[in-house]
DNA sequence: TTGTACGCGTTATCAT
DNA sequence: ATGATAACGCGTACAA
């Protein structure tokens, strides 16, 4: 005969109560306290959790769910997390989420269904820089935070006002005499760049038609520091020496990172030749060489506020629809 | 009278039993097919589906998961996800998993209690960097994969061999002609970096000593590219200059950038005057100026085999421990 | 303090 | 061959 048990069975409030010799509802008014506030007496409660402590009870957070109606978990939706501006969003959600007793679950890709609230185990969610809203069409049933540059203003949101930022680039890259400017961004599904809804680039297409300047777009197929930096190794054999751009001014830090590169790598002066500014502010971008000009997006802020959103949504459904719009901040340093 | 209904209660099996005229357990089997394989006749079948198309009903996940016992869900868990090597894991696990059905959620600091399979909603979990294992002192209960160069031997595993990367890292700056050689490292909780167990260290510690050179520390405080930078600036002032290093191994390429970046703003050659390797392979190290030497981790396969152990374990519990030692792959770039 | 209904889907067992 | 009945998983919270 085995001294090894039979599988065990994870304890339950069914044990806990008879072996402390009470009913099960009061082993849960133990870990839950009790909506009347009635309490229980010193004497049981001690010995209940001295039993609960011994055999490794607590709570079996499923059914708790079932039956509250609470997961205690919010889903984060983003399109990649491998990507450090995406990485550092989640670092901070996750820290304060986890602070106030939260799980987060980590989401991307796939169709707006996969937020239906009884499908995924999630009270809620925070979505960056996508237009997600509970609608008849989709299954989304759960509170929404919009965050991010594009943001969806019809559910709480904390949006960052990429427009006017990209304005003062524009115009820092003007002080600077710079008069070729391009726009550089992943191309993506969303349509060719040029269409793009992103406040960035119609900040930069305004500005640009606005000036009577011609609209250079450099669009990246492949993701990534090498994606960004072959697609300028073959706009640069493309386009006649005389119409290439003086300045970029790039979607994301990564982007501009790969630019940089390939400029730096092909003897061309940063910023004397070619001006590089990127978006993010990621801590990559101030130690590159030189280091990265760059809108710096309020990260922490936009993520504590976020959070604060979506704790206060699932406290009081009925709030009205809460907004913050943070602005970036132009940071310049040596690449433009 | 308000048009808008109370509150919807999301659409339960019962509701389409109802309304297809049948019972929950043919709706339910419709779902998930039956046991003894028996089959839904197809026009009761559209006819469920219909209704539950027109009512927009999914099963309720937590009810499942209830009965059912699994929740389709597993934990990750590393020291931070901000940082891009953790961030590149959680890449490659999370559409891995997803690709199967199941969700990640994701998990860092807090105590290996935290793994509870009763308090975390996940049916198991991959743990990078760190040894937790189930005991009878914490509450782990769920199936665990030690992932990383730090790993449990105990559990299914799918290890990095750093210790001889590193030696071949300590060859190619000893093919270089470099003499002295210090290693670099976040401080971190776990006492002295000389005394670390981490095998990149070991390896270190045990060549250096066998060659009768001197051991050199470089212990870094504050996290991040900056904080490595600020080490090696008091670092630089407090070392007598005959005694500086003419190489740093460094404990990840995060670190390595900081350091590199240090070096070249206070105008020293690099690798000529010092060299510098990194550890993990993250893309950004290879758009260092100059591009760093990195001992590159598997990441993709790493993930992919974690994942297989775990799923392979969720389906028998009993398999033999899973085990895989991978190596990383030394990639001379430009700093070393 | 306790008995018990409830949340909801699953599945073994029983009935046509 | 089809489908229904009912027990079950487990904690919560109301009525007593």
């Amino acid at each position: 005969m085995l001294s090894r048990s039979v599988p065990k069975r994870p304890p339950n409030s069914t044990d806990v109560a008879a072996l402390a010799g009470v009913s099960r509802a009061t082993v849960s008014y133990v870990f839950n306290g009790r909506r009347d506030g009635a309490t229980v007496p010193a004497a049981t409660r001690e010995r209940i959790l001295a039993v609960a402590e011994s055999i490794g009870y607590r709570p079996n957070r499923t059914a708790r769910a079932l039956k509250t109606g609470r997961t205690n978990t919010i889903a984060l939706w983003s399109a990649s997390f491998a990507t450090p501006y995406y990485a550092s969003v989640l670092g901070h959600v996750q820290s304060l989420a986890q602070a106030d007793g939260y799980e987060v679950v980590v989401v991307s890709g796939g169709s707006a269904d996969a937020l239906d609230s009884a499908y995924l185990p999630a009270d809620g969610a925070i979505v960056i820089d996508k237009k997600i809203a509970p609608t008849a069409q989709n299954h989304v049933t759960v509170p929404v935070v919009s965050m991010g540059a594009y943001f969806d203003p019809s559910v709480d949101h904390v949006g960052i006002d990429l427009y006017a930022g990209t304005i003062a680039a524009l115009a820092h890259l003007e002080s600077r005499h710079k008069k070729r400017v391009a726009y550089a961004a992943w191309s993506g599904s969303a349509g060719d760049v040029s269409e793009r809804k992103d406040d960035r680039i119609r900040a930069y297409r305004d500005t640009v038609s606005r000036r009577g300047d011609t609209l250079r777009w450099l669009s990246v197929e492949s993701r990534g520091r090498s994606g960004a930096y072959d697609a300028l190794r073959d706009f640069w054999r493309a386009v006649p020496p005389h119409d290439l751009p003086d300045a970029f001014l790039c979607l994301d830090d990564v982007l501009a990172v790969g630019l940089l590169v390939f400029l730096r790598d092909n003897g061309l002066r940063v910023p004397a030749d070619v001006a590089v500014i990127g978006c993010d502010g990621i801590e990559e971008g101030a130690f590159q060489y030189p280091p990265l000009t760059t809108l710096v997006q309020p990260v922490a802020e936009a993520s504590r506020l976020a959070w604060r959103f979506l704790l206060r949504r699932l406290a009081e459904p009925d709030v009205p629809i809460q907004s913050a719009i943070l602005t970036p901040e132009l940071v310049v340093r040596g690449s433009a």
